[in-house]
DNA sequence: TAATAAGTAATCATAATGGTTACAAATACA
DNA sequence: TGTATTTGTAACCATTATGATTACTTATTA
């Protein structure tokens, strides 16, 4: 991971769960994230094909959660947005006439999907609603 | 994360221990990590700096480990070649004048240091030696 | 002295990332 | 029906990250 597309979904899905009375404009949620609409209206296409958010489109349109806050986990998010969901990668060139660059996927493998369970595990524990919460106590 | 520094460092630490009775020339690792010695080098300095390796110059010379391959951990391999450490990351450009852009970094803090530490403690674990037990089996 | 190997600087190509503009399509509402 | 609003989406740009490569200096062995 080196891009911020976790961290700005969990943003983005925040700010929209603090009023489910209406749709909200990716320009306004834009100008939380501090960037623009349409970089936000792309990271929405994920969110939406997860059914985690729905648009509508025109006048009086904008985005609202599919479903409870509290059944959307930062596991969901992740995995809606990034891609990869990689922690790390391995190099792709190794030399399969050595013994290591034979096995060194093989050998990290194991470790690396421990890592990313134990992940997923983290973050399937929290919830929008709970990071909702925390917003409302700070204010 | 989404460089390959720690996976080649691995693999450049687990060769090094196939044969602790020399030391290894930079190319020799180069051609089994399939890249080219000075990138392999570079990455030495990293190594060497955390005292997990050493080299030596001049003819005959090469890289060593600097402490038994049963201790050197994973985890201090990861430490010692990613400067960030950190595997997550989030946007600076959020918004002060919203809350959730006030808060967003302390909602996210927790949990990510929440993962953090439990990767951590996952890749502390394992051992070079493990892996090149590993390999000694696999062949 | 010749050969070898690390240290290191400089440079390049490619890809990832994020920012920006622009416009078509859809929708609400006067 | 017409106008304003908003999403969907393409296109493009700038910056940075990443890895590859070359080349040279310094150190060391034999």
């Amino acid at each position: 991971m080196s891009n911020t597309r976790f961290a700005v979904a969990v943003h983005v899905l925040t700010v929209i769960s603090l009023d489910e009375t209406r749709p909200i404009s990716s320009q306004l949620i834009a100008s939380s994230v501090g960037t623009n609409a349409a970089l936000i209206r792309r990271l929405l296409i994920s969110l939406n094909d997860a059914k985690i958010t729905s648009s509508e489109r025109g006048a009086s349109g904008g985005v609202r959660l599919a479903r409870p806050a509290s059944s959307i986990t930062l596991f969901d998010v992740w995995r809606a947005v990034d891609e990869e969901g990689q922690l790390f990668r391995v190099h792709p060139t190794s030399n399969p006439q050595c013994p290591v660059g034979r096995n060194i996927e093989g050998l990290l493998g194991g470790v690396l999907s421990s890592t990313q369970c134990m992940v997923e595990a983290v973050l399937g524990k929290v919830t929008i609603r709970d990071l909702v919460a925390k917003v409302e106590i700070a204010g």
